[in-house]
DNA sequence: TAACTATGATTGATCGGCCG
DNA sequence: CCGGCCGATCAATCATAGTT
């Protein structure tokens, strides 16, 4: 558990960042669907597709990218939230519509 | 912990943009780091260090042969029980495992109960392993290009 | 160059659904 | 009704890339 994990554990060894542009799809999708950022797996294909990534790295990022907002709330996530919903707003939103999405819960 | 399905249901905040929907506040049950200290002692306790699986007994033909240690059916149940979150498995558990795996894909209740007894852990986390296992192998496939895994590795 | 932070990947374990 | 499996996800952690 000490010294001995690096022998058939680690494939995850240089990884590489996405670049900016994938990030901003990323992120895009992400915002516009934070009532609930669950791509469905044709999503996956679309957004891996147009990033230039796999289908496994967009689940990753989805991942990471919903714990990592839950750690926070109320932190950078309003200020991102913003961006990218004023963002969306201003035009050439792919991702408009959704699902079950939209900004409107009125109960 | 309690039931949760998603979808838009979000609270009362008055700050116009961050609602906080129901997939934020998703808690799962993964309570304590793992209380090592007590890990530990279980696994010192008996800690053969051999261990005497044999790649089961040949496609089940023979079914059960070497495995001795059998009483700590639940070393890693204690641990489990005692609250232990995830799990540290040591390089010789994660190795018989993969041996196992490389034979077997699937698991039998027999031979399940085999590895778990000899490799200190719970029928679960081994059932849960190869759970697991079979994913990675399946995504691995599907994407490095790797799917059959051969077996006899005949290069 | 070291210290710190952001981020992609891995993985034991959980959740809900399906099946025999 | 119950247990195992699948597919997706969670949550914690690892190791590296990018910043400072």
């Amino acid at each position: 558990v000490m010294i001995l994990r690096s022998r058939f554990l680690d494939a995850r060894r240089k990884r590489r960042n996405f670049s900016k542009q994938a990030s901003e799809i990323l992120n895009e999708y992400f915002y516009s669907h934070l009532s609930n950022p669950y791509p469905s797996e044709e999503a996956k294909e679309e957004l891996a597709r147009k990033c230039g990534i796999t289908v496994s790295q967009v689940s990753n990022w989805f991942g990471n990218k919903r714990i990592r907002y839950k750690k926070n709330i109320g932190k950078a996530q309003e200020e991102a939230n913003l961006y990218a919903a004023k963002k969306a707003a201003a035009g050439a939103s792919p991702y408009s519509m959704g699902p079950a999405s939209q900004g409107t819960p009125t109960p | 912990r309690q039931l949760h399905h998603n979808h838009l249901q979000q609270n009362h905040s008055q700050q116009a943009a961050v609602p906080t929907y129901k997939w934020m506040q998703v808690k799962r049950n993964v309570p304590k780091p793992a209380s090592k200290a007590t890990v530990e002692l279980f696994q010192q306790h008996h800690q053969s260090t051999s261990l005497p699986i044999g790649p089961s007994a040949m496609a089940g033909s023979g079914p059960l042969g070497p495995l001795s240690s059998l009483g700590p059916v639940l070393s890693g149940a204690a641990a489990l029980a005692a609250g232990a979150g995830r799990t540290n498995f040591t390089n010789k558990q994660l190795t018989e495992l993969e041996k196992e795996f490389h034979f077997n894909r699937y698991l039998t209740r027999a031979r399940r109960i085999e590895i778990a007894s000899a490799l200190q852990l719970n029928e679960t986390q081994v059932k849960i392993w190869f759970q697991n296992r079979r994913m990675k192998q399946k995504k691995r496939a599907k994407e490095g290009l790797i799917p059959p895994e051969s077996v006899a590795t005949s290069l």
